[in-house]
DNA sequence: TAAGATATTGAAAGATTGTTCAATGGTGGT
DNA sequence: ACCACCATTGAACAATCTTTCAATATCTTA
């Protein structure tokens, strides 16, 4: 897994290469594959089957087929099965800030609080299930050193930062326990959500619930302890 | 993956076949892999490549290796790769199972109450930390009907109500909701763990705090709503 | 159009995988 | 000592996987 250095926001790789859509349209629908240059077909169908069947398990064959594309334009345009990883977590990255960028330009004041920071995050994995359906995946692998995880948690620095200037947030606080509870927060939530789903299917469908409750990870300092009771 | 009916508390499958050691001296140390046999052997390296690398990612070759067995006696005794996995998810239940079972036993009321329950698998898993890291990686996997997180929310069904038979739990609230608080608030912090090392661990290691904050997983009521700032 | 660069194909190679199986070793019973 | 039974081995096999590569198609540019 070779990071690519660069800007974080440097080009989104090819999304809408053939026609002149802005990044913006690119981030939602996804319906309409056909026009899309094979690089980003490849992309896309690798995204899909890393996410649903991890990386091990998805045969380059699997992702030519959904791309419809020849088994040799993977290591062509990738170089290897490492490389489409590489693109992408790449693109996912780009995804983030894209949705940051986009919160800041939408904000009256040059820097977007942390709602609308929330927001627009929220906003784009909502047009890219698949993305969250990766993260799931990516948080449990070991930590690669320069991984996805790491380079998110970078872009969420640059965030909390940005936020810290503009007086959004508070700057008493420990700067690491701020994006901590940002990042676990957001994506814990997304990573829990099947386990939820699973224990639910454990009952008969009769006993199940029609509407699942609400997952809330919070992230408390170590010293604040307390006992808890349940059930 | 096929399920094994039977009880749950069936036999623990050889460990401690030659030596007449009791279940409780298993589950610690681990130390000395020599005097197992060999299914429990094979079992056991299973279960720390299946962890570490996920199933798709392990070669057969990687367990008997570290096993140190040859190939041959992984079909032998476990018919296929999916059988040594099945083995592998049955021994955990078992974990799970001799966990509550011993709590039982050790309470002075017939059966153990919410806490000493917790204590008893938290003990468990301190004791197995592999079972966290394969667990972790199930729980993200689709859910497979007669996986291992349905057949130990099962077990955790058994649990409530036995708590809820002797006055231990409240029978007022939905018994679904009550096992899913349960396992989501006991594997939600497990699983979230690495996600927190991960994030910490993107900051230059001068910053990086030297204790950790925790991890608390809830689990709200659908029409409980509320909305939350911070930051 | 001509020519050069790039994209795309699919067969082939080479490595790795899960499974099978005949052979060997060991252990206990009669 | 013999025999039946189970554990164990490791080579062989067939399938599948990733990568390579020469050939062909498509696009770009002058």
């Amino acid at each position: 897994m070779v990071v690519m250095e660069e800007s974080v926001m440097a080009q989104l790789d090819g999304v809408g290469a053939m026609t002149e859509s802005s990044s913006a349209e690119d981030l939602e629908a996804a319906g309409e594959t056909a026009d899309l240059t094979s690089r980003a077909r490849i992309r896309n169908a690798a995204l899909h089957q890393f996410a649903t069947r991890g990386f091990a398990g998805t045969p380059l064959r699997a992702i030519t087929a959904e791309a419809g594309v020849a088994i040799g334009l993977i290591s062509h345009h990738f170089g290897s099965k490492e490389g489409a990883r590489d693109a992408v977590e790449q693109w996912i990255v780009g995804l983030f800030a894209a949705a940051l960028g986009l919160a800041d330009r939408e904000s009256e004041e040059s820097v977007a609080d942390a709602g609308a920071r929330d927001a627009a995050v929220a906003r784009m994995l909502g047009d890219n299930p698949l993305v969250i359906d990766y993260l799931r995946r990516e948080v449990l692998e070991q930590p690669e050193d320069g991984g996805l995880i790491t380079r998110l948690s970078a872009l969420t620095v640059e965030s909390v930062d940005a936020m810290r200037a503009a007086g959004h947030a508070s700057t008493d606080r420990d700067r690491v326990e701020q994006v901590l509870t940002v990042m676990v927060r957001q994506l814990g939530r997304l990573v829990l959500q099947p386990l939820l789903h699973q224990v639910a299917a454990a009952f008969p469908a009769g006993e199940r619930p029609t509407s699942l409750p609400e997952l809330t990870v919070e992230v408390r300092r170590p010293e604040a302890r307390r006992d808890e009771r349940d059930s």
